[in-house]
DNA sequence: ATGGTGGCCATGCCA
């Protein structure tokens, strides 16, 4: 089983790569952040026409979520379902081959000490209680989605002059300790280390991709009854140099399932 | 220290 996490940024401006990146890569399952179209309006048919079954969370101009499989799909969640912000569609959940996908697009945060970097915090504490509450340890359970944080120094191109701002601050890394403190672990780490693994570059930085100046955001994390399953991962840097990209580019994952 | 690009949709805001 082949699966994916990629923020699109507008999944219409967005279809003629991820058609090209979709026939290449073949993923089972893709987990989609960003998509920025209310589900009326999201583009089903190219989708199902590779053969996926389309699942939507989304909401007019910003965030949104959808996940692709071509598998059978049984959605189990959209938003947290605590009745705080759902009108802010960043997660959405979805059973597939017994194993639960938890698809989300993480608050960026805008700058510390604003009330959206409060939110980003806010945000990832609701996900952790949603965990504890609706999600079973001893089920395997991937979660993937843009997760607006680079945890440590080799996930960002220059972790000196980003320290303490908005992707690589304290507050962040307990944050996000705190959601994979349920018991999920990174798998991308798991086959890579170090420096220069990178998910997304800055529209605003020239030749970012060329220069290194990137950012590994993007994640797939995974619990111990299905980690051992994973292997192999990589980041498809290509389609962040075609004409149009997206900011983001995809992070796939191979797992030895069923 | 500042602004750079891109997507949304119509004017600045968000990332």
């Amino acid at each position: 089983m082949r699966i994916a996490t990629y923020n699109v940024n507008s999944v219409r401006m967005r279809l003629p790569i991820l058609e090209r990146w979709l026939a290449e890569a073949s993923p089972d399952l893709v987990a989609i952040q960003e998509t920025k179209v209310e589900d009326k309006d999201f583009p089903r048919e190219p989708f199902e026409a590779m053969g996926y079954r389309v699942e939507v969370h989304g909401q007019k101009a910003r965030h949104g979520v959808a996940m692709l499989s071509k598998l059978p799909i049984t959605i189990a969640a959209r938003g947290f379902g605590d009745g705080d912000q759902e009108d802010d569609r960043r997660l959405m959940v979805a059973d597939v081959e017994g194993i639960r996908f938890v698809n989300s697009y993480v608050p960026n945060g805008t700058q510390v000490g604003t009330d959206k970097f409060v939110y980003k915090l806010w945000w990832m504490k609701r996900l952790r209680k949603f965990l504890d509450e609706t999600c079973d340890k001893g089920h395997p359970l991937v979660w993937l989605g843009d997760v607006n944080v680079a945890p440590t120094a080799d996930d960002l191109h220059d972790a000196k002059r980003n320290y303490g701002k908005v992707g690589h601050h304290p507050d962040e890394f307990a944050a996000l300790a705190d959601v994979t403190g349920w018991g999920l672990t990174d798998v991308y780490r798991r086959f890579h280390e170090g420096p220069g693994h990178y998910t997304f570059w800055d529209y605003r930085l020239p030749k970012a991709v060329e220069r290194g100046l990137g950012w590994r955001i993007d994640h797939i994390y995974a619990n111990d009854a299905i980690l051992n399953r994973f292997t192999a991962a990589r980041v498809d840097v290509w389609p962040r140099l075609e004409e149009k990209p997206s900011d983001h580019a995809p992070v796939v994952a191979d797992l030895d399932w069923p």
